[in-house]
DNA sequence: CGGGTAATTGAATCGAATCAACGCGAGTGG
DNA sequence: CCACTCGCGTTGATTCGATTCAATTACCCG
């Protein structure tokens, strides 16, 4: 679970589309493409959190069967579409999220226009926790996006209420701690193509958890999303996309990557 | 507070030496120094959780008064010197810790040498808090240090017992999130003048909690921990230094730096 | 005073950024 | 249907900032 604070984003990698969608078509040429069948989002999310479509991937999957109909009452499922904005940097945070279908961008802009990306929330993915009443980061969709909403006050109750859940948050939240030091050492001391193989296998391990078992990688984001993620520019992005095509670790398939050589690949990431 | 899981450090910034210690005399060129008067260290470290030197800073000042003397019951007290290692990476983690005097340094080495200081605790500054049995992260001591050790069973007890310093660990551990966070945009986005500056102001701003305002920054660490701190070359961190200095920014002074021009340091770091 | 480590400084090198051109596919409009 | 544009990605040539290599200097501790 990637959980994500207000206050900047709590991120780690992540990755691709929506899961059961994603199409493995064998295209003409014999490779396997990560494209949708189509644009269209089915758009059955939960109304009853007893049948969350991620509910067993989400923080809820720690609460028992009559508390997900208590909470039930507090949730607010909303739709959005491509580039359309969760939240803003320096806005007040009203809400906690969770991503129930799609792909969330959390992102920092500096005031000179230099970005980064803290992430990329997949299904299952927390996101909106602030450290004060502010976010520091903001939050748009990539793709159709289907999400769970709590205002923070009834989540804070509920945390409250619940020990058993304030446990499992509070030790998702040391996870991605963990995680966001591996990162630091990835943009601190890893070469461009250290971060671009990490960034690879770092997302198809994060959508294995949600899509299963499978070697294409989608990546719904663009090259300038991945270039503002691992501190890099779009031309090195692409440069060592292609260089680790050339060395046959991956191929580039529509929309997305396959990979070839996990094992080759995963000496090559740090982290 | 800087809250440090085991598994990897939560960081940001952190510098400094000894609080009280410190000694701000005016050297002969009038200069003013930062530092200690002698090595030794007054290790009159708390016997009691309620007259602890760092009570106020720490965790800790979310307990009542009866509390501490509950508290006191499982805390122990231990003194390093300079180099004592107080954990290393991928050992088991048994306990939590406090800083109650001194610096501990926390660092991440790849198998391949490459190292990276996630922080530098200073005195109330929490650590050893893993997401696992085993650290990810290696603490040891720059110069003397003593700490207060709770076995993680029974900070896990404790935490248990006491809702609000569950919520309040819990705020801490956001926060510390939101600080990666711009440490991540520093590393992945700042120049070396920027990352040089940020690590300035933001030992300032921590020395400051600790010891109150002083323009005088103690650097207790070596060129290379600020290097792999900050993701440079101890050249280049050198070079910087003597930059910002030629620029009447800073000036060196024993064992540290000197602030001279807070607002315009503040303007060029990121953060 | 000397020996050793840490810090500084300089010159050469390297990796990623920048600048610039081109290719490609999706949309648009004639 | 084709020409055109527009955004995005790739590729190449060049530049620039930080690293690397190599001395030199400062400093601490005996």
């Amino acid at each position: 679970m990637l959980v994500v604070t207000g206050h900047h984003t709590a991120p780690a990698l992540s990755t691709l589309a929506r899961s059961a969608l994603l199409a493995r078509a064998i295209s003409p040429n014999g490779q396997t493409s990560c494209r949708e069948p189509s644009r269209t989002m089915k758009y059955a999310t939960a109304k009853h959190c007893q049948n969350c479509p991620v509910q067993s991937l989400s923080l809820c999957n720690s609460l028992a069967h009559d508390e997900l109909a208590e909470l039930n009452a507090f949730v607010t499922d909303s739709h959005y579409k491509n580039h359309d904005i969760l939240f803003d940097q320096d806005t007040p945070a009203n809400w906690v999220y969770i991503v129930t279908e799609g792909v969330v961008r959390l992102h920092k802009t500096l005031p000179d226009g230099r970005r980064l990306v803290l992430g990329f929330a997949l299904p299952g993915d927390f996101l909106g926790f602030s450290d004060c009443d502010v976010h520091a980061t903001s939050a748009d969709a990539l793709g159709p996006v289907a999400i769970c909403r709590i205002s923070r006050e009834a989540f804070q109750n509920l945390l409250d209420a619940k020990p058993h859940l304030m446990r499992r948050l509070h030790a998702e939240l040391i996870h991605e701690f963990t995680l966001a030091q591996d990162r630091l050492m990835l943009l601190g001391r890893g070469s461009a193509k250290e971060r671009m193989a990490a960034f690879f296998v770092n997302m198809r391990n994060r959508w294995k958890r949600v899509n299963g078992q499978s070697a294409n990688v989608a990546l719904p984001m663009s090259r300038l999303d991945i270039a503002d993620f691992l501190g890099l520019t779009i031309e090195t992005v692409s440069r060592m996309v292609t260089t680790l095509a050339r060395e046959r670790l991956i191929v580039i398939v529509p929309d997305g990557i396959r990979i070839l050589d996990l094992p080759r690949l995963e000496a090559i990431a740090i982290g």
